[in-house]
Order: structure tokens, then sequence, then C-alpha cells
DNA sequence: CAAGCTATTCTGCTATACCGAACAGTTCGC
DNA sequence: GCGAACTGTTCGGTATAGCAGAATAGCTTG
């Protein structure tokens, strides 16, 4: 209609997908909706209709994933539900071993497990929040639900604590507040000034402990991991009942925490606890800017590894 | 390394493909050539010539996937290599989650590990070889390389010849003969006549046994599990170091293997052991008539797409 | 038995996403 | 130190891939 007018598409916003495919999107659109929908999988019109699409385009995409194994659909045609594939669960393996930092990350977190008995996992920063990145069960018990990509928050978690602990403190103030520092159970910090206090504890001794601030009954420790610059890229934790365990024991995994996730930096030729604590005094704050966020290097978004609207999302 | 000679399986579809997506089923392709590089990951010209795409179709394929952090780039312009992304781990364990076969599974697995120590695993048939499609592996000591997805064959591991064990003999043997029945290790069995002769011993006490017959120095037990129409849909076994344990130790782990087996085939509407000793004699040939290989739903091509000569019989 | 939902099939039009070729860096060979 | 040769990146024209919309078929409900 009207004159094509190719002239730039001028899209408000990120202008960084200059080359994007937009059949493609469509389709990881569709597999992302589908892990979100859960076991019960989603009816055919109502994924057409989650990502704006026609009937008949969301049946062509779904019988290309289902002819791949990367969907899979169950019941007669009226009670038809689609879910994922198990082609996904082959890929999503590999694509754990060819991660370097979770591959390196693994055996330390398989190895904690099997020493300490607790639930071990690795986290990365989004924005304020550590999403769940890889994980080791602990036999027995309990299992505690902590899918992959689940985002935890910052105030009431060992590892969120401790990815916060390894930012300048103004920073990490911030980025608690942002998130929303909400109430979990009754011992959830929720004063900033608090918070801020418990987290220069956790840089001075090198570990972050939640004692059932984010779920009762429950506590965890975690340590951050961090790169050769200095920076910290993710942190592990290891969660276990509270049950039977006194405080002074969990002062202990911490320490058990601390010595693996410095493994983990150690590989990746970043400051041990020793370094850090020489070179740069606990939680202080660091001269000199601190956002240096806005360069926008936009040369592609490979090297930031930070997607485009993260951080400040939220709503 | 070491060509474990199956490659794959893919069908190139050649029919059932009216409704296919080109765009999206290269995606999917780079996905799984990715998948299949390992951790080198490879440069973009290798995709763009594996895929038969121009190195700037390539390119705009990876700019999608790496957007949506499916793929993952590291290195600098000349020596850029492409991954696969974290995303994938996320719905890799979505996928485990929403497969029916794989939840109720994982706990049987879970607890069969921590009551064995034993490195136990889900496998599904795929023509003759079993492909892994779950894996809970044994605390401490070494790690068995089995990647999800992994291929095995049927003649020389416990989950093959637990399947192999659930079909009429005929059929069974015609399997083995297919995937070649290459030997393995010293102890592997190449005859079809003293493999068949193992498939009723197995068939009759109701778990499989790879003595050293895959790999040396290892072995593993395992049993089958039966769909509510008597077929066979999957298998799991446990594996762990011939080291340290006599023969009689395998027949013990055996009855646990069966039982958890059992566990899962009663939650799926199945006979039990004894149920299957009651009314199909051990490893028979059924009589011509009955429905084995054509299921009932295989509305779409939802079911997996078996290769064409494959030794399904009737034709 | 009809109403109302579902998944499928079909067809034409348009915009999508291919290709080929030129550009721009970086690392080799000599 | 220069050029050859390889990488990834950019750009436009063009055919085709895949979209929307309506019509069909199947099942479940009242």
């Amino acid at each position: 209609m009207a004159e094509s007018a190719p002239i730039e598409s001028a899209a408000p916003g990120g202008e960084a997908a200059r080359y994007r495919l937009h059949g493609v999107e469509r389709a990881l659109d569709t597999l992302e909706l589908l892990a979100a929908a859960g076991p019960g999988g989603m009816t055919l019109t109502e994924l057409a209709d989650r990502i704006s699409v026609s009937k008949s385009s969301a049946f062509a995409l779904l019988q290309t994933l289902i002819g791949r194994g990367f969907a899979a659909d169950s019941g007669t045609r009226l009670t038809r539900r689609y879910r994922l594939g198990m082609a996904l669960a082959k890929l999503g393996d590999a694509a754990e071993v060819q991660s370097p930092l979770v591959s390196m990350a693994l055996p330390v977190l398989h190895s904690l497990t099997d020493a300490t008995g607790l639930t071990t996992r690795l986290v990365v920063p989004d924005g304020p929040y550590a999403v769940v990145t890889a994980r080791v069960d602990a036999p027995g018990t309990v299992r505690f639900a902590s899918y992959l990509g689940k985002r935890e928050y910052p105030h009431c978690t060992s590892a969120g604590k401790a990815l916060l602990a390894a930012l300048p403190r103004e920073q990490a103030r911030a980025l608690a507040v942002e998130a929303g520092m909400q109430a979990r159970t009754e011992r959830t910090i929720t004063d900033p000034d608090a918070l801020v206090r418990d987290l220069e504890l956790s840089a001075a001794r090198g570990y972050a402990i939640d004692d059932e601030e984010d779920s009762e009954g429950v506590f965890c420790v975690g340590a951050a991991i961090f790169d050769r610059n200095g920076d910290r890229v993710a942190a592990i934790s290891g969660t276990g009942l509270k049950l039977n365990r006194p405080t002074w024991r969990m002062d202990e995994l911490g320490l058990s925490i601390r010595d693996a996730a410095d493994q983990i930096t150690d590989a990746l030729g970043g400051p041990s606890f020793a370094d850090r604590q020489r070179t740069m005094p606990p939680f202080a704050s660091r001269p000199g800017t601190i956002s240096s966020s806005s360069s926008t290097s936009s040369s592609s978004s490979s090297s930031s590894g930070r997607p485009p609207a993260s951080g400040s999302g939220r709503g």
C-alpha cells in the first residue's frame, strides 16, 4: 500500500538487528513459548495467538519442528497439544559441553556435591538477577526445584548476594533496589542498608550466606567467580535443608564453596580470594566512572554478551 | 575420535514434507551441525559449506541465533568460531521435563544411582540402535562419556540387548545383523546365534548384561520398559567399572534394574515382568497377525521416522 | 442432531530472505 | 615488510518462500 518507500525502516528502538531472519525468529519464539508452557504443552491456536501469526503459519512451523524432533505432539485432533521434543535435550547437553564456563564448572560442582551433600549450581549475572546455568543435584532426599534458566533474586539468594558483593557498593545497592527487594520469608533482608552491611561481610569473607531468606527451611552458600580482568562472570552456590545444620556449619561450607569458586576463577586466569583481598579492598567504591555502559560498540552483539534490553527491563 | 560408526539417520523427509519451512529447517540444520562440531565450534565458511548456503545467508542465520542466545561466538574476526549458546541448555532442560517418559524415569534413575552407585541411563529405540535420552551420573570417580543423543549398539550394550530381547526372535536377530555386530572388545558377541542365545537368557530373567562387551573394564545391566500395548518403548541401564565386581554381583544389580524398569512400565500401564512371563513366552516368535510395529497414533510424523529398509518385517 | 470448537488444506500475493559479488580486516608466506 | 590468501562483513536485485485468509474436515459438547 502507498509507496513502498523502502527507505530505512527506521525502526525505533534497537536497530542492532540488521541481519535478523524473521522466520527463524518466529521458530525460536515458538520453542521458548513451548518451554514456558510447561508439561501441559499448548494448543495450536493458543500458540498462533501468542506469536501473532495465522493458524496456518503456526501449523507449518510446528510441522517443521516436529519433523525434526524439536517439538512433539500428543492427543487426538481435538485434544492435540504441542510440547518440546527430545532433540532439544541433545542440543542442550551439547551446549553445556561447549560452553567454556559450564564445562569447567561442572566437574567442580560434582566434587563439591560429592563432598558436601549439597545441591550445587552455577549462575551467571543477568542485570540484577542470577540465572541458573548448570546444576548438580544432591543424592537422595528432596530435589530442589531449579530448572535451568531460572532467575534468582539478588537480595535473598546466596548466589545473588555473592554477585552483588563483587561490585562497588553503590552499584550493588542500586541493582538490589531495582529488583525490588521483595520479602520472600520472614528472614528476607528488605532494607537496603542492612543488605549493604551483609554484602560487606560477604565480600570480606569471600562467600555469601542465605539463611532461610528465600525459602523456609532452606539455606545456601555462594561465592563469585572472576575472569582475568577481575570482573565477576558467574557464581556457584550450594543448597541444603536447614534441618539439623547449625549456623557455624554454614561457615564451614562457605569456605568449601569459596575454594571451589577459586578453582574456576584460577582456570579463567582471574584473581584468587587472597589476590582480591590484597588488590581491591572488599566491597569498596571503585575510583572513576562507574556506569560505563553507553558505549554501544554494536559491531555485533557478540562480545558484549549482554542482550540489548536485558538489565533495566523487568516490566 | 574413534568413529562410533552409526552416523545420523536423520530422515531427509522425502514425504510428509508438504508444510515444511525451508528457512527454519536451515536454522535447525545449523544448530545440529554446531552440536556435532564439539567444543571447538566451527567457522562461518565451514558451516556455510556444510549446509549449502552462501556465506551471507549463513551469516544472517548465525546473527539471528546469536541474538537470541541459541548460538555464541568467540575469537576475533579471523579466528572467530561459532558454537551453541546457553539458551539451548534451558530448552533442553525444559524438554526433559515435558517428556512424559523422561520425567517419569528420572526419579527412578536417581534413586537407582543412589542405591547402587552406578551411572544410570534411559534409552529409546531408534531402528536397531538405542539412543541415550536421559542420564544420571554416579558420584565420584570417573564419569562415563555419554552425551545425550548418543547411539549405542544393539549387540554389545545392556540397553541395546534389553531392547532386542523384547522383540520376536527373528526380528531381534535381523536388527542386530543390520547394525553390523562389530567387535568392540574381545568379549563382544559377534555371532548371531550366540547373541540369540544370550537374548533368550536375558528375556527369561528380565534383564540383560554387558560384561566388558562394549568397553574394556566396564560392565552394564539393562532392562526394557513396556507401554500399555506391551510394546517396548525404552530401556534403562546402569553402568559401572568391572573392577572388584564379581559376576554374581551383576545379577544382583540386574534385579534392581529390572524392578526399577518395572516401576516405569507400571506407571505407563504396561505389563510387569511377572505379567510378561505369563502372557508372552520369553523371546518367542509371535504369530504373524500381531500389530507389533504399526502403532495406532502416527497420524503425523510424530512418532520417529524409521529408516526405510529397517528390519521391521512385514514387507 | 446441531452448534462450536478444534486441526488441517488450499490458493494467490507480497515481502522475505536468498545469492553473488565487492569490501575490509588479519595472518601468513616469502 | 609486502602481497597473497584467507577470514568475516556489507550491500542490492530478484525469485521464491512463506504469509494471511477463507474453506474443509473431524471431534466433543449441549
